[in-house]
DNA sequence: ATGTCCCTTGGTAAGGGA
């Protein structure tokens, strides 16, 4: 689907992309399209859409001069990417995409990936399963899911090593000590984000050649993009750095600043994930 | 400072997911 275009807009020699988890694009309709009407953003990479096609508000997008693409199945999971520099060549899912299965249950796909060349960037919008517990299924899921997509992505680069690629969302890991507001906490609990296998699926993309672009305009510690609901999180600064923009090699070399806006965090109505931006200087 | 919030359903409270 595609809404209107506004060219007359746009950050003139480069790009400026952002990921965010808005948890329920229709509970969060009025935000998202203040957002992009402030935020000055060409590409917008969105996950949680927690929708389908028929109930995706596909006017807030036209209304704000930007094509749009989703991937919704059900209630869950849901991404899309949002563009005002084109929207082409849209792939939902990547090449073997594993779906959640269990002993004796079928199948299931689920809507976490879609793709779209924007503005001469090949942009990811990811939706990494969450893995709910170390001993549960989701978690062999979570890194399986995470290895076949890395397996392409090195690919892409090795084919072609000018290759533009972004892959953005929510990465449900936190690869550093930094990345949690108290890392023992964590460690000792058992909790999921930080365990030695999920942090290695996040560094093989690394390995593979893709680069974190907006950590260095952004350090830690206490440098957070999501903060639980509960248990007053956010007013206490107790977050977890899990939003990330991976770039190829030849993007990387193509980002002049980033920010997260953690003011988005703020106020009534907020999701629990602020936007991650990244600045892009022309090619 | 939201001491959760969002989704759905033969619903109007309860279960599931994060």
């Amino acid at each position: 689907m595609v809404a209107g275009v506004n060219s007359s807009v746009g950050n003139v020699g480069g790009v400026k992309i952002a990921t965010w988890n808005v948890n329920s694009l229709r509970a969060r309709a009025d935000r998202v399209e203040a957002w992009l009407n402030r935020s000055d953003v060409d590409v917008l990479a969105i996950q949680e859409t927690k929708c389908k096609d028929d109930n995706f508000p596909w006017e807030l997008f036209e209304n704000s001069g930007f094509e749009v693409a989703h991937f919704g199945l059900s209630q869950w999971n849901g991404v899309a990417i949002a563009s005002r520099v084109g929207l082409d060549d849209v792939e939902r899912t990547f090449p073997g995409q594993p779906p959640f299965g269990k002993p004796g249950a079928d199948e299931v796909q689920e809507a976490r990936a879609i793709a779209a060349t924007c503005g001469g960037v090949r942009v990811w919008s990811l939706y990494v399963p969450n893995g709910r517990a170390l001993d549960d299924p989701h978690m062999p899921y979570k890194i399986n899911w995470l290895d076949t997509l890395r397996g392409h992505a090195r690919q892409w680069i090795t084919d072609d090593p000018e290759a533009q690629i972004a892959l953005m969302g929510d990465w449900n890991i936190a690869p550093q000590d930094d990345d949690v507001w108290d890392i023992d906490l964590f460690v000792d609990g058992g909790y999921t984000h930080v365990s030695p296998a999920e942090r290695a699926a996040f560094q093989a993309f690394l390995d593979a050649g893709f680069a974190d672009l907006a950590r260095p305009f952004t350090p830690g510690p206490g440098l957070y993009t999501y903060w639980d609901y509960k248990q007053l999180r956010f007013p206490k600064k107790e977050g977890m750095r899990i939003d990330f923009v991976l770039g190829s090699p030849a993007l990387a070399a193509r980002a002049t600043d980033a920010f997260v806006d953690r003011e988005e965090r703020k106020g009534k109505g907020a999701s629990d994930h602020a936007p991650v931006v990244v600045e892009l200087s022309g090619p």
